[in-house]
RNA sequence: GCGCGUAUAGCUCAGUUGGUUAGAGCGUUACAUUGACAUUGUAAAGGUCUCUGGUUCGAGUCCAGAUACGCGCACCA
């Protein structure tokens, strides 16, 4: 055994090893019959379009940890892998491939080829991030290895739309949506993030009214004034009423609204509504039957409405039309420092118009027969029972058994299903799901597949990433195969983890998706990480060219140390802030390990399995107490998910217990019972690491020749408990210890110098002579008949 | 606007149900070193647990308020 642990040169003969053994298939574990318990986890698919980075390890980690301590606890463990076609984020980046590459967009490609080329994009993708998860020693079973867009959960997707569609919870309607000008495809509430930023803020004299707006070019078809009914300002003008007055382009007729969505201390109280283009007016345009215009085109640009402005793009025009009303007279005030938020798509970057569309959606409040599930039932509500998808995913975590960690996170997934609208299901892009409806005429046909005849065309359209993301626990299962045995010993599964930033993308859906489909939730629990940033708190970004490579830290200082650097020192929920400096200090630690073993095997005969251990000395019963301690402490942790309490009371055990008191004591007192408290200590202290740091325990397991460190049994505290008298001798010999040192120190005596030291009271520890003595580095140690423990040290004495 | 979080050593963070003298890692300083390990060891320095008030025999921990920073959500035109 070389002097420093090196995991460069072990870490891929150990994957390739546990890979050949094949547990990571639960149905090749031993002594399958008895494991009673499955315990399942299914991993976020991480999306084929990048490489590995910090959240990935991250979820890596912890997931990791929590499936070999299951698997070594006796459960039927097993962890799901996968990939994510991630359908917006592929597309634009295949496109922007494209564009670079050949000089084409995806429709001078055209819809299969362009497909083709994504599919192949996808495939190499897919390849490098399974290798690059292969070397956190993620222990999935890959032959169970799913994806977002394959054949089987395309099957899912179509059979989960038929019974969505079928029960009324899927319809299509025109209403406004959020669109995405520059991905060309319209996209959900929860993809459209808020660019907080500063616009003028415009006023313009509108008729009788003063009226303000962030956004003059929409304002052409503006032909109804609303001002709220309370409002005494406006009292005089009545709803109904007409108007005729001078506006961009000519001489209007405008209609008075009273409507109670205004805020009458906004601005002036009063605004033109534009219902085409924000939801807001169009949900006023709805209550009042009013009529709605399109200004905007899909790419951006004014339509013939806007007369002189038709054909030019929005951010182009508005300054113009600023202009133009100016000369007119029109322009009352110019507030330059308005702050706004700014709607941008999340994938692609581009400023997002609201857009009246005919688009698919799941309507959340439609009430439908729930069915329960007879294998996992949702407590508190009846097969049968009349039900919304709302309601659903509320009960789900008020009281059907969902347990989200942190608890905090309970009130934000409430938050956020209390105020869900109708998901928008339909893309208008092409890598994804084609949405299983046809038509012919005016008829429509949804099915699982094509209809039979002639002329029916497939809807272009393809569906939200997250529908199909939706599934997962029980697409990756066997579904729609109710009899699947999968389905029946893996669902629902035991854990879902991941990070606090997709709770409502994937979290809420699949929720949604499963108790509306099975009857039953996804997962029994939720476990949130944090987002791991920089050292100086910055969010880890390509862009912001600060990023700590997981490969990089693989490769500098093993996966082990990467991994501990990630669990120990992180609690749910919250970001970790990681440093180089940080992963560097578990490489340390892992080489103390390897070398503690090392030390280990050099002062023993043989190594071999001990099963029990009896004790000789107090130093020997006082680290089998200790360690009993450790064990059940480590265990109740992996009940309770708190990896780093964890990682911590293991790292004091190992480093400040075992090494630095037991092993320095051992190089003086070995004997046949030392050495078998070394061996029995080292193994289960290497099964009890093992889940965090699973390459270096497994590569000194070796050594015990007896078989792969990762389906060893989880380890039982070995009954010791030091009695008072023992404790109070234990503590006597660390002051004894200490207090040398302390007089060493503070008299300037040298360690080579010989001095003599008288103890007095002390004589039910004799015994420890040759250890105090190896520690204090003495020759000489007087026990001295006296009343209370004293200790004399160069003619001083000094309690102890 | 509504909601949530965080504030503990120079830095990064633990601290489970309130209970002696508040911990770890990194960093700093001193000393040690042919030894399993310099990727080491022994020690030291370093804290008003953000502030104010309350509950309690007892508060870093529970409650209320304040301050600072961060995050999420929302239809202020």
């Amino acid at each position: 055994m070389p002097n420093r642990y090196s995991p460069q040169e072990v870490e891929y003969d150990i994957y390739a090893k546990w890979m050949e053994s094949g547990y990571f298939t639960p149905e090749n574990l031993p002594d399958l019959e008895d494991r009673k318990e499955s315990f399942t986890i299914s991993l976020p698919p991480p999306n084929v379009t990048g490489t590995l980075h910090m959240g990935h390890a991250v979820m890596l980690a912890i997931e990791d940890a929590m499936v070999r301590y299951a698997r070594m606890s006796g459960k039927r463990a097993l962890w799901l892998p996968g990939t994510d076609h991630a359908a917006i984020a592929t597309e634009s980046k295949v496109e922007k491939i494209l564009i670079k590459e050949e000089g084409k967009n995806r429709h001078d490609l055209g819809r299969e080829k362009f497909l083709e080329k994504a599919k192949a994009f996808a495939q190499d993708s897919h390849d490098t991030i399974v290798n690059q998860m292969k070397k956190m020693g993620t222990s999935v079973d890959w032959t169970r290895e799913a994806y977002t867009f394959d054949d089987a959960r395309n099957l899912a997707v179509r059979t989960a739309f038929k019974k969505m569609y079928d029960d009324g919870l899927i319809y299509r309607g025109e209403r406004i949506i959020n669109w995405d000008p520059k991905g060309q495809t319209t996209i959900s509430d929860d993809e459209v993030e808020y660019i907080d930023g500063k616009t003028p803020f415009y006023y313009f004299q509108y008729g009788p009214f003063v009226i303000g707006t962030a956004r003059p070019e929409t304002k052409f078809g503006d032909k109804y004034v609303v001002m709220h009914p309370d409002d005494k300002r406006y009292a005089q003008y009545e709803h109904g009423q007409k108007l005729d007055l001078e506006w961009i382009n000519g001489p209007i007729t405008a209609t008075v609204i009273k409507d109670e969505a205004i805020d009458m201390e906004f601005g002036t109280g009063v605004m033109t509504i534009t219902p085409w283009h924000s939801v807001v007016d169009f949900e006023i345009a709805e209550r009042h039957n009013l009529d709605k215009e399109q200004i905007i085109d899909l790419n951006g640009k004014l339509l013939a409405v806007a007369g002189e402005f038709a054909g030019m793009h929005i951010m182009k025009a508005r300054p113009e039309i600023v202009e133009k009303l100016k000369s007119k007279g029109l322009l009352v005030n110019v507030d330059e420092a308005y702050g706004n938020r700014i709607a941008t798509a999340q994938r692609s970057g581009g400023i997002v118009e609201p857009q009246i569309l005919k688009q698919w959606f799941i309507d959340v409040n439609k009430e439908f027969e729930y069915r329960q599930s007879k294998r996992a039932p949702i407590k508190g509500l009846d097969d049968g029972q009349k039900a919304t998808l709302k309601q659903l995913m509320q009960h789900a975590v008020r009281q059907g058994g969902i347990e989200i960690l942190p608890d905090r996170f309970n009130k934000t997934y409430f938050n956020w299903v209390d105020n869900l609208r109708d998901w928008n299901i339909s893309r208008q892009i092409w890598f994804g799901h084609q949405i299983p409806v046809w038509y012919k005429g005016e008829e429509i046909y949804c099915g699982i597949d094509a209809p039979a005849g002639e002329g029916w065309v497939q809807d272009e359209d393809t569906l939200d990433t997250w529908f199909s993301a939706g599934l997962w626990t029980f697409s990756t299962l066997g579904w729609p195969n109710e009899n699947s045995e999968d389905l029946k010993i893996y669902h629902p599964t035991s854990v879902l983890e991941t990070g606090y930033d997709i709770i409502f993308f994937w979290v809420a859906r699949m929720i949604l998706m499963s108790t509306y489909i099975l009857g039953e939730v996804p997962f029994k629990t939720v476990y949130l990480h944090g987002m791991v940033r920089n050292e100086d708190g910055s969010k880890m970004s390509k862009s912001s060219g600060k990023v700590i490579d997981p490969l990089e830290m693989i490769e500098k200082f093993g996966a082990d140390a990467t991994r501990l650097s990630l669990l120990v020192g992180a609690t749910p929920g919250n970001d970790m802030k990681l440093s180089e400096d940080k992963i560097s200090s578990f490489r340390n630690f892992t080489n103390k390990l390897w070398n503690i073993s090392r030390f280990v095997f050099m002062s023993v005969k043989e190594v071999k399995n001990v099963k029990e251990v009896r004790s000789e000395t107090l130093d020997d019963k006082w680290i089998l107490a200790e360690f009993s301690t450790l064990v059940s402490e480590v265990t109740d942790h992996f009940e309770k998910y708190q990896y780093s309490m964890l990682g911590e009371k293991l790292r004091e055990f190992t480093w400040n217990k075992f090494a630095d008191v037991y092993l320095e004591n051992a190089k003086v007192q070995s004997g046949q019972t030392t050495n078998e408290i070394l061996l029995f200590i080292l193994e289960r202290l290497l099964i009890l690491w093992h889940p965090f740091a699973p390459f270096v325990t497994e590569e000194i397991y070796k050594k015990f020749d007896s078989g792969m460190l990762m389906i060893q049994n989880w380890p039982k505290s070995p009954e010791c408990k030091m009695t008072e008298a023992e404790t109070r001798q234990f503590a006597l010999k660390q002051s004894i210890i200490e207090r040398v040192r302390l007089v060493r120190a503070e008299k300037n005596l040298p360690w080579r110098e010989q001095i003599n030291i008288n103890l007095y009271g002390a004589g039910d520890i004799q015994d420890q002579d040759a250890v105090l003595k190896q520690r204090l580095k003495l020759d000489e140690i007087s026990w001295v008949a006296g009343e209370k423990p004293q200790i004399e040290i160069a003619e001083e004495k000094y309690d102890l």
